[in-house]
DNA sequence: CTAAAAGATACTAGAGTGGTATCATTATGT
DNA sequence: ACATAATGATACCACTCTAGTATCTTTTAG
């Protein structure tokens, strides 16, 4: 899949942090966006462990964002929940044939993966949460 | 995944069918891609079932081809064997948000189904018969 | 010193993919 | 008629990934 629930969590919790301007704890980002709270800890913690946010524990701790929404780009967020994206190779976990080079088949996937890449390159927090009001406000699932 | 391992199967056998312009048992074909039988076996009830192939039963019975190769597109194998490919759903299984009109990055993601969509729609076993001398002519996997 | 927070880590459930196995059915050739 | 060679139908298994839970430890504010 494109994008997993954990990477969209991310995007729905840096986004939060990102409004409210200040700390917030897992257990309010949790209330506010109505995710798990356990997968929303595990989540923070990956976030914190790769310099996206600053954690404090302790009362009153929680989580700070530390970059810019701007400087967040979605397709670092897939690489971190989901793994690397190496072009040509796993971006769809393709396993097609081994003659990549003169593959047809492979060049025409490979010309999907590569759109798919630049598209997701590109897309920051910040147009994120200009482009679509509702973006975590609600969900059902 | 983009494309899974029965959808190339299929594509390989249908490939080795329409070269081989005659009848070719599951056994044969099992033989010449290096496909597991049992699995080779399944991949082609599927495509009886479903028009591409026609199957004959008993000693000397097989496959034979029912369609020109210009008339086979990947996008019916990959819904045959990855399941209905609806737009701004399912290509990706993405469940990113409900709010699908008002959200960016529902939009952006839909962009990008949509380019997938379109290539994978254009594609036929013509195309990739031609484009590719080598492909499922080896394979390590 | 207590309680509230995060850190670390291990575990579970369910779905999907890739593959196997078995028995039933049909057709061929002698 | 009969043995055999093929497919049809169907059930099952192993592995991986995603989503989520649970528990114990560490830190820190008041």
């Amino acid at each position: 899949m494109l994008i997993t629930r954990s990477t969209d969590y991310a995007v729905r919790a840096l986004k939060y942090l990102a409004e409210k301007g200040k700390e917030a704890s897992a257990a309010e980002l949790t209330q506010k966006l109505k995710i798990p709270r356990a997968f929303m800890r595990k989540i923070m913690q990956l976030l914190g462990k790769n310099g996206f946010v600053e954690s404090r524990k302790g009362p009153g701790g929680g989580f700070l964002l530390l970059k810019k929404p701007e400087e967040i780009f979605l397709i670092e967020l897939i690489k971190l929940f989901q793994g690397q994206v190496c072009l040509n190779e796993c971006v769809f976990k393709k396993k097609v044939c081994v003659n990549k080079s003169s593959c047809f088949l492979s060049k025409k996937l490979g010309e999907i993966e590569e759109y798919a890449y630049l598209v997701l390159s590109r897309i920051n927090l910040k147009e994120i949460m200009e482009g679509g009001r509702s973006y975590g406000e609600t969900q059902n699932n």
